[in-house]
DNA sequence: GTTCCCAACTGGTCCAACCAGTTGACGGGT
DNA sequence: ACCCGTCAACTGGTTGGACCAGTTGGGAAC
């Protein structure tokens, strides 16, 4: 296990935590109020600024509602919430079951990749094309590094979705890859099955070079599904 | 044109707004460090406190990176930044252009709803199948009152994604809903297309309730598509 | 020339006061 | 008895200033 940097949370980031799960677990109800201001500095021991900043994130998020000279109003976040919630509740702790979570991060991986790649096959420029072969073959050198090679995956699919011209895939794949692979949560081995594939990353490489969209989809498909579990939580019915 | 309540900014969500235009614009550029708080807040006129609070929820986005000590430094938000920066610029001005955005986050959209229609149908509990169906009813009774039309749709595909268990979906759904469909700046006319086709629904929660997934996938697929322009920006190639 | 230390930055936290909306209870008018 | 305006007592919003806590870089000591 190799040492890492050491992160010093801020107050306000210990109280934003504190609030965060206790909505998303439901200790408090939507339409709840939240304690005053006051009344939350005093509780955590902490100065009021502190807690305004967290409350300010509360409501970047989605998940309070705060409106000047009445109270502050708990959020349904299941219809207020942005993705960005998913990355910061994989972040810390076990609100919502993490792995379950992580599970539904890479699926939505598998469903944007998959038609970035299709994108990326019809419209990026030569200039990008070129990036991804050469990428992709810097991916494969690194073999058989995991770790190396996962980040040289994380590098390669940036490109891809860079070329596909999609802000919102893109800025949707940063939620994920920083939520979902950086906290490693991913089953190791599953992981591994996709990341030593090498041929298949240069199949895909290829078939978008050549702007053959069906089947640099099909390609990202094949990649991005080995890691996903079969099993779904309540099995088909009728 | 109807009223709309006022909305009050207050003076943080000022500041944040400019600085985060002009790390998005490019004013900024990556590890470019940003002016000492001190300094903001004179130049700003305003207090160093509202200068934090702006500070702190560029930070949530992955926009700039604050250290103490250090000076706080710009990060290139197209790697660091998640989807609810999509939203945010949404909200607010031609940072990039919203037409494109919105445009983008139609297409995840579509990307998202077929693949969640399918989980839908595979796995959604008896209870949920019931109430897309209701939803979808009640959808179809809206008809023609486009507004009204709308909402219901945002309800009926909430239960999808709700049905789907991915939560990830979920909070996807919403960030790109409050972000491009709230704004309205969808193609009426295709948004139009989509809404009135109250069969296509009908059939979608059929195949929902059956558990016919790929059915689901299909019909969902058309629905959503037929809101997105065929031109791609720089047509396919070689 | 190298090394170490400290002054002068940076952001982080706190206190205390006051401004600005909202709410609801209380009291006068109908 | 009911309605309605008023106002006090909340709520969050903003300000100023002080001090703590890390980082940085130049200059003194070696």
């Amino acid at each position: 296990m190799a040492f890492v940097p050491v992160t010093r949370a801020s107050v306000s980031d210990l109280v934003f935590g504190q609030l965060r799960d206790a909505i998303v677990s439901g200790t408090y109800r939507t339409d709840d109020t939240l304690p005053g201001e006051r009344e939350l500095a005093t509780t955590f021991q902490v100065n009021r600024h502190a807690v305004r900043e967290a409350l300010r994130r509360l409501q970047q998020l989605g998940l309070v509602r705060i409106s000047q000279g009445g109270a502050t109003r708990v959020l349904n976040w299941r219809v207020h919430a942005g993705l960005d919630l998913a990355l910061s509740l994989v972040r810390s702790g076990d609100v919502l079951p993490v792995a379950t979570l992580v599970r539904d991060m890479m699926d939505m991986r598998a469903c944007i990749g998959v038609d970035a790649a299709r994108l990326c096959a019809r419209r990026a420029d030569d200039a990008a094309r070129r990036r991804i072969v050469r990428a992709v073959e810097e991916f494969a050198d690194l073999a058989p590094d995991l770790t190396a090679m996962g980040e040289a995956n994380i590098a390669v699919w940036r490109l891809i979705l860079d070329g596909c011209g999609n802000t919102a895939y893109l800025l949707a794949f940063n939620s994920l890859v920083a939520g979902a692979l950086a906290v490693a949560e991913v089953p190791p081995q599953r992981r591994a099955t996709e990341l030593l594939d090498v041929t298949g990353h240069r199949r895909l490489a290829s078939a978008i070079a050549d702007g053959r969209d069906v089947e640099a989809a099909e390609e990202a498909r094949s990649l991005l599904t080995a890691a996903l579990t079969a099993p779904t939580r309540k099995d088909s019915r009728a």
